[in-house]
DNA sequence: ATCTAAAGTGAGTGCTTACTTATTATATCA
DNA sequence: TGATATAATAAGTAAGCACTCACTTTAGAT
């Protein structure tokens, strides 16, 4: 399963074949239809631990009730990113464009936190402010994952001070 | 060729079979392989023409002489879109992610002048406003992309504001 | 009218695809 | 130990894949 994700997330899910997952997985092909039914079955299990992986890791901020340390829990969230996981953050990133998964659902919560930390530090506009940091986020997360975390850390260091240090 | 792009931009490059294409296209399959000489070689066309379509859509920015209004076209850049051609912009979203096409080399120019107008414009750190700045725009390309620009106005008129009415 | 070059065809190539099925290995518990 | 259920496999299957090739049609110049 690790294999698959591995390999859905370096070349797609239509870049994958069965047969090619089990034999990197070492197993027979077969068993992949046994485990999970067929190879949509397979993602779709893929993409259930990596909303679940996704919700471990916005938890602190759901939970953060000071609103300063909402935004800097959120702009710093790719520190927080083990390696590890990289392939599950890849993957869902691809797949938004490849099969048009979104996961926006999944992602509401995040945004209105957003939204009501940026209202308590008096934002003018904070529903569209904090619409736009998403992207913002999105955006430099997207850019860790092509490129590294270290060609993202000015960026990052830049919108962490615009953000906590700053009079709208 | 048109064909090919409409179905490239809907299902992914690795989504779509040369026959399904010729069949789509109504001419024969062997067609595409004397025009083209594989499947590879259509892409590169497709996004040839997708690169030169951009470099139009640009050019009014990139000559533009007043910070300001670089800016504001920049933002705006969305309403100065044809929905024809969202499958070229569609394409280009979908590559950077299925086969790790970012086309970043082509976009430089378009950052760099949006660090010239934001130093003109007096911005503490033009570079990381700049990266950051297309990074949000991307966002809300995207977001046109995949739920129309009537989703983003809201968006792209608060972005105008902010950056064409602000004191940093 | 005829020659030529390009445009276009469609059946076929070997290979890969997602998926199935019959069979064997392994573990659990009486 | 032996019955039973489950895990795993290897060898299929038909359909689809990118691509080729021998051939026909079309268009223009002489």
């Amino acid at each position: 399963m690790l294999s698959a994700l591995e390999l859905f997330a370096t070349h797609g899910y239509n870049g994958v074949s069965t047969s090619k997952i089990a034999k990197h997985a070492g197993v027979s092909e077969g068993l992949i239809f046994r485990h999970y039914t067929n190879k949509q079955g397979l993602l779709t299990v893929i993409l259930a631990q990596a909303f679940e992986k996704a919700a471990i890791l916005y938890a602190p901020i759901i939970t953060e009730q000071d609103p300063l340390e909402v935004l800097s829990k959120a702009i710093k969230l790719p520190y927080t990113v083990d390696e590890s996981e990289y392939h599950f953050w890849k993957l869902q990133f691809k797949l938004k464009w490849e099969l048009e998964i979104s996961g926006r659902e999944k992602m509401q919560p995040f945004i209105d936190k957003l939204t009501w930390a940026l209202t308590e530090l008096g934002f003018d506009d904070p529903k569209n402010e904090a619409e736009l940091l998403n992207y913002t986020l999105e955006g430099i997360a997207g850019g860790v994952l092509r490129e590294g975390l270290a060609s993202q850390e000015s960026l990052i260091h830049f919108l962490l001070k615009k953000y906590t240090k700053s009079d709208h």
